[in-house]
DNA sequence: GTCTATATAGCGATAGAC
DNA sequence: GTCTATCGCTATATAGAC
């Protein structure tokens, strides 16, 4: 089931060759992995437009031409724990055990463990979505250049989904709704400055509650009209095709 | 019914010394619109980061000091336009005649208005939407920087609203619903790449008739239980006070 | 291939003269 | 209110050490 990820990640990640056991190339990764979490702190400290490519490189212990020579821009950078923070989310959630629990637990799982890897990250966040609204930008956190990373986040969703047999076209719209749910979560997640950010984890309990409720709806003859209309309407929008690519790596 | 807009423009826009007549203020109006003008036409050519302020200075016939003079930064100008667009689109709707039409087609009217003012700035759009995950931006769409204006757009639908004369609980969860959904549109709008983005438009009209489909359900007692559960947790998750004083007002 | 050191161009933004 | 001059920054280039 979880095939196309691996392919997937060994396929966007440009720098598994430390894999190869050369010494030169487990040197370099080293001082990536310097560079990156430099960056972060840095990042995390004081936010990423008052952090300098200087003083990553400074904290790094290199010099300016190094840090550029692993990282060609500071969005770079981002792009790299954006990829960070979902191969991990990916990875969390294989580790779980998910066979007795329900489909709102198992989302819960999804949505909370989201929440955890990011947790002291908020201000990060921002620079991810700072591109959202530039298509053609690389970090685009809708565009092409971020395709890869969504469809793993997309991926983790439709595992927590796929055990309940839905029938496809509700277990489509599912995916294609949590996910965006999940991005409007993260939104409000940034915003959130409640302590803990409890009032996110509430929300998230909430929509949850009624996502499934509204699941249970769903069978009856008047939502299932509106919900073929929904997903008469997505698709006319363009915006399952990716969805199926996803669900067919399942199968 | 209009009343609270006028204050709010008056309020906000912090150039409007053009009134009192002063020939020495009207000079200074004239070179702060011809810097906009010049911004906004460099901004649409070539988007936001492949202009310079020294294009825009350039362009406009002065230096990059009497630039700055007029806007703080790069981003002041954006705010600018943020401002400008929204008085327009208010002005729009207030021009129309709503009187005879249904609900669908009142909100129509603002989905379709909203897009016919952006339809050439789409490069311009992905400068609004920059710093929509960093609170603390006076640029951020969702943060205290734009308050007022968010009102503003949220009051437009709400004015579409109010003729239906529904509960106050639905009227105040269609409102904010149909802003997010707006935000939803302006997003797919940017990334549409479909001659003069008939997609966008479809995609409206359709939305915009699960609405109203939607709608006609939420007097059943079931939906109605959803819609108490969505209510309750859009109130905890503080996202209705805005909106309850847009509400108040129209009274 | 990995990295240092250094230099240049052009950017946003600011200070102070006029 | 407008200008010139300047700052610190990013991005980039280059020459060379290892």
């Amino acid at each position: 089931m979880f095939k196309i990820l691996l392919d997937i990640s060994g396929a966007c990640d440009n720098n598994l060759n430390m894999f190869k056991g050369n010494s030169k190339h487990i040197k370099s990764e080293q001082t990536r992995e310097e560079i990156l979490d430099s960056a972060l702190e840095l990042f995390r400290q004081h936010g990423f437009d008052a952090t300098t490519m200087r003083d990553i490189a400074v904290k790094a212990g290199v010099a300016l031409g190094a840090a550029y020579y692993y990282f060609a821009s500071k969005d770079a950078i981002v792009q790299a724990y954006y990829e960070k923070v979902q191969q991990e989310h990916t990875a969390r959630l294989r580790q779980m055990k998910m066979d007795g629990l329900s489909l709102r637990q198992r989302l819960a799982a999804v949505f909370y463990s989201k929440l955890d890897i990011l947790e002291n990250d908020r201000k990060l966040l921002g620079a991810i979505f700072r591109y959202s609204g530039e298509p053609a930008h690389p970090l685009s956190c809708l565009g092409p250049g971020t395709r890869v990373v969504r469809e793993q986040s997309m991926q983790v969703i439709a595992d927590a989904v796929t055990p309940e047999a839905l029938p496809a076209d509700l277990q489509q719209l599912l995916t294609l709704g949590l996910w965006a749910l999940q991005m409007g979560v993260l939104i409000y997640f940034i915003y959130d400055d409640s302590p803990q950010q409890q009032r996110t984890r509430r929300l998230v309990d909430g929509a949850l509650e009624i996502t499934t409720f509204l699941l249970r709806l769903a069978r009856f003859p008047l939502l299932g009209f509106a919900r073929k209309k929904v997903l008469a309407l997505l698709d006319e929008a363009g915006l399952l095709p990716q969805l199926n690519h996803a669900l067919e790596a399942q199968s």
